[in-house]
RNA sequence: GCGCCCAUAGCUCAAUUGGAUAGAGCGUUUGACUACGAAUCAAAAGGUUAGAGGUUCAACUCCUCUUGGGCGCGCCA
């Protein structure tokens, strides 16, 4: 992971300082943009570390150090000093600010796109909701974060793959189609009963309505299919409007229906596989996964005492599939309801062959939907759910997204929509935007040539800082990636339209002297590159008008 | 009962995975539009990080216990 190009060179330098104290591994230390209450541009706590390895003051290290640094780095580093227990803080020079801010304006969309490294493929899979109805707002998050976690991750150089599995065989299917079958005799006029484990939704009814309308002969209808198609027509027309994008569907049915050469479908395999290493076993009639090998409560079965596998022995399958296609990671995100299923699948791709790190599971916490601070009732199972299309329709897709990532996967959250409605200052997803409408309404009544601009005139604090935010975005993606979570970045974003706006308020941009106007020009550029590219990484637009 | 996640300012949440004086937004109070968009800015108040122990040079972060919340615990998907 490194920022800014003379990273590398810093870590052998302190590194070969370690060695002449004796130290012969690497030590492991970090290079980090200091917390906000820290007066520097970097902090490094190497001093502290090398101090540990040979008993000594921290400080004594930290003050040979220093100068080591500010003779090699007096390009880039214009001041050190000890900090604390023994940090070393770095100040950058005018002259590496400037040359980064040009990094900025020369790469544009393509800044802090890495190039060269990262080249493993990673699947992201995401949403994967059963066609058994419509999006309702918990897939809606799911599928921001796994949208949005992907685009980044597309722009730190790897080579993505968005998935959505698709659960298009067993029991549920079967239901869906009498579901309808039962909505349209209803509609029909015919006094039956509702299924009891059926689909309540309107949209059944909706569907078994567009049937009749259609004129088709009830004995020519495939119930099953006929819902199951308009049900994915509807999934994918909601996720068009949310804005996300799948590379790729992968149907259930590839893996449990589909028969290879042999007549056995990959899940036959794989049970066979596991049975052979003698990680799946035969009790009782049915057949075992032997998951407590890897730490799970207890084992769990994958064929059932009359013979039809189980939802867990497809995913089995599915997962070997995946690493089949040769993707080096696998990130899956789930509702924080599946967290009971964490364990078993993370045993089973151990058996498989993989290393624990190969498979990332991110589990997000529910969303609870407030309206005027009054909890808005989603069950499932009377029928009445908010549908992430509603949502949409309410709020609109930038604040809905925005909102989504506004928090840690971790956290459960609130979101509140008629604050997601407001055009205020309270709702900070039109704060950020607000910033390139600003940029951009200078910009757009500025004729002249601003690329020859003398970017070293840019010398108050609030330009500074303003510059020293944009450069830090990279390491804002790395961040994300790291932790794999996108909402660092919806935090770097505020608080980078905060420095604008206080930026704005102080430095006047048009009207002042010619050369001055030009560089806040650049700088303005910049800043719009940076709200617009880190917008679009959130899947959410930057208009230049509001 | 067992397991997973969480508990941070009045409210909603951050804190770069063990670092420094725990930060934002909203809300509250007080100010700023005859200059590029006031959807903005400046200032103030607000904290024993649920509680108690422990590990460490260093703990919101890791370990143990307690309290309080969410979610799981099927040969369902």
């Amino acid at each position: 992971m490194l920022k800014f190009n003379f990273e590398e060179q810093l870590k052998n330098t302190i590194n070969n300082f370690a060695k002449s104290k004796g130290i012969e591994e690497q030590i492991s230390f970090v290079v980090e943009i200091p917390p906000k209450n820290i007066n520097a541009d970097l902090a490094l706590n190497a001093a502290m570390i090398i101090a540990k390895k040979v008993r000594t003051n921290p400080r004594i290290i930290a003050t040979e150090l220093i100068e080591i640094i500010s003779k090699e780095f007096a390009n880039t580093i214009k001041s050190a000093e000890i900090a604390g227990a023994g940090f070393i803080n770095l100040h950058f020079t005018d002259e590496f600010l400037q040359q980064e801010l040009n990094k900025i304006l020369s790469k544009k969309q393509d800044y802090a796109k890495q190039e060269n490294v990262n080249k493993d493929k990673i699947m992201v899979e995401f949403v994967s909701a059963n066609p058994t109805g419509p999006l309702h707002i918990g897939h809606g998050r799911g599928a921001a974060i796994g949208d949005s976690l992907s685009r980044i991750l597309k722009h730190l150089g790897y080579n993505v793959v968005k998935e959505y599995y698709l659960n298009d065989v067993g029991n549920q299917m079967n239901v869906l189609g009498e579901s309808t079958k039962t909505r349209y005799r209803q509609l029909k006029g015919e006094d039956i009963p509702f299924l009891e484990d059926g689909y309540k939704g309107e949209y059944i009814k909706d569907i078994a309505q567009d049937l009749i309308n259609e004129g088709k002969k009830f004995e020519e209808i495939d119930f099953k299919k006929e819902s199951h198609t308009r049900i994915l027509e509807t999934i994918k027309k909601d996720l068009e409007q949310f804005r996300v994008n799948f590379d790729s569907w992968f149907s259930e049915s590839k893996i449990a229906s589909d028969k290879d050469e042999n007549g056995k479908t990959q899940v036959d395999n794989v049970c066979q596989y596991l049975k052979e290493k003698g990680d799946a076993f035969e009790q009782d009639g049915a057949l075992w996964l032997k998951s407590t090998l890897y730490g799970d409560d207890k084992d769990r079965v994958l064929r059932r005492t009359d013979g039809r596998y189980t939802y867990l022995a497809s995913d089995v399958a599915y997962h070997k599939n995946k690493y089949e296609r040769e993707f080096a990671q696998v990130i899956n995100l789930w509702g924080a309801d599946h967290h009971g299923y964490v364990a078993r699948i993370m045993a089973a791709i151990q058996m498989l062959g993989q290393k624990k790190e190969a498979l990332k599971v991110i589990l997000y916490q529910l969303v609870s939907l407030v309206r005027n601070g009054q909890p808005v009732a989603m069950s499932t199972r009377s029928g009445e759910f908010i549908t992430l299309k509603d949502v949409l329709d309410e709020v609109g897709t930038d604040a809905c997204r925005f909102f989504f990532l506004l928090r840690a996967p971790d956290s459960q959250l609130e979101f509140d929509l008629e604050l997601a409605k407001k055009q205020t200052s309270e709702n900070p997803v039109f704060y950020v935007q607000y910033v390139n409408a600003r940029c951009q309404s200078i910009l757009k009544d500025y004729k002249e040539d601003s690329s020859t601009a003398n970017l070293s005139l840019l010398s108050t604090k609030e330009e500074k800082d303003l510059i020293k935010k944009l450069i830090s975005f990279e390491d804002t993606l790395l961040i994300c990636d790291k932790t794999k979570s996108p909402h660092h970045l919806t935090t770097y974003l505020i608080e980078t339209a905060d420095i604008y706006h206080r930026f704005y308020e102080k430095c006047r941009v048009l009207g002042e002297d010619k050369e001055l106007e030009k560089a806040r020009i650049q700088l303005l550029k910049a800043v719009s590159i940076i709200i617009t590219v880190g917008l679009d990484l959130l899947g959410v637009s930057a208009p230049n008008k509001m």
